[in-house]
DNA sequence: TTAAAAAGTTAGGTTAGTCTAACTTTTATA
DNA sequence: TATAAAAGTTAGACTAACCTAACTTTTTAA
């Protein structure tokens, strides 16, 4: 079994690699994700390499091993699934379900989860456009565009949100840029890395680390 | 905020004192319930005194002061209504439920408490028939009579078991005794404590360990 | 009423997860 | 290609929650 803490550096760990595309990631950087000093992720990836969950060699990049994989998509699993559950259910705002789904995806309980997933309807997605990963532990890795990298002047279907800061959330919605929402990026402006966006036919102005967060197809 | 482990502290010394209408408790009684020796209860019960939770002196008695009462009511309420959402609402046996609740019921979010408790429809009593505090941490104490003391030859109405150990309640439902069933003690045998019982009509032979667990009116 | 038993505490040790400060290895670039 | 910057590691320390072994206080009962 293991703890929240080892956990959340799987689940951290796939963030980094397979939901970007990359093969492997660092240790500043996972690290940076955890809000956790590098000298305590080396601490943590040697136990977890003892564990066999992660490949990793002194001074290396760090790989997940397919146990490792398994386990983080199973917590990816639960925490979308009970995010899916707190807007669903239980009248939360997609702003609200993050905190409460990262305390909760860590109960230990197989038929809760199916339970869950049973009451919800079997869902493919969380309020903010995420794959919920298969009980056989299938995660679909759809090839993302962000808004920053989307094509100027061209029509695009708001698909997803980064859902970790509450706050970002909140302004998400303010400019009224929900799923499904129409958005159109009319002009960047390369001295600030603003972006000039159409949303539902509505002008905004929005930071480049704004657009990086925004999923568009 | 106080740790998992300090409201495990503070939930026991309710059980231990309220729920059996005793005004304190013993160090090796909490340790015991909590499954720790009388020393790591002796630290903890330091470290609850500094924060003003308990009432304690060298080698004196436990009592709970009212804002450590306060918040162990809070934990008592959120473990009830998750074992009656687990069975009422993800199909959980009442054998099932109290392994799982006792991970959910540290879970921090006041609107997730209130949010459940309007889901169930603001329940009085979990499926054990323990009664739920409300949202203002009333915690009705009924007076309880358990199978043990009970009048011979009167039919009781199975009010409430304990719902600590799952294999209890397998055996407790084998045997016919579901809340709302009626009882009655036929007959106690002083020679190995046994009690002959009558239960819907069907005769049963149970441990007096068996009958302090099962409450009656 | 005193001695044994029960109850409770203290001291010192362990593990998990965190930190800072100093160090080493890798990488990027002048 | 040498060296500075970036990335990563090591050593030593801290806290929370637990333990065992030895000790002290309180209670019980002969």
């Amino acid at each position: 079994m293991l703890s929240n803490t080892e956990e959340n550096y799987l689940k951290a760990l796939v963030h980094l690699t397979i939901e970007k595309g990359l093969k492997d990631a660092g240790t500043n950087e996972l690290a940076q994700l955890l809000g956790v000093k590098p000298a305590t992720a080396t601490d943590m990836l040697k136990k977890l390499k003892t564990k066999k969950l992660v490949d990793y060699k002194k001074y290396g990049r760090i790989t997940i091993t397919s146990p490792g994989r398994k386990h983080a998509i199973e917590v990816i699993r639960k925490h979308r699934l009970w995010e899916t559950f707190l807007f669903e259910k239980l009248h939360f705002s997609w702003d609200e379900v993050h905190e409460v789904a990262e305390q909760l995806e860590h109960i230990q309980s197989k038929k809760l989860i199916d339970e869950l997933d049973r009451l919800l309807g079997f869902p493919s997605v969380d309020p903010h456009g995420e794959p919920i990963p298969s009980s056989k532990g299938e995660l679909k890795v759809k090839p993302r565009i962000t808004l920053a990298e989307a094509a100027l002047k061209t029509t695009h279907i708001v698909m997803g949100v980064n859902d970790d800061h509450a706050e970002f959330l909140q302004y998400v919605d303010k400019v009224g840029c929900k799923i499904g929402a129409k958005i159109k990026v009319i002009q960047r402006h390369a001295f600030d890395d603003s972006h000039e966006l159409e949303i539902n036919g509505k002008k905004a102005l929005v930071t480049a680390k704004f657009a990086q967060q925004i999923f568009v197809a």
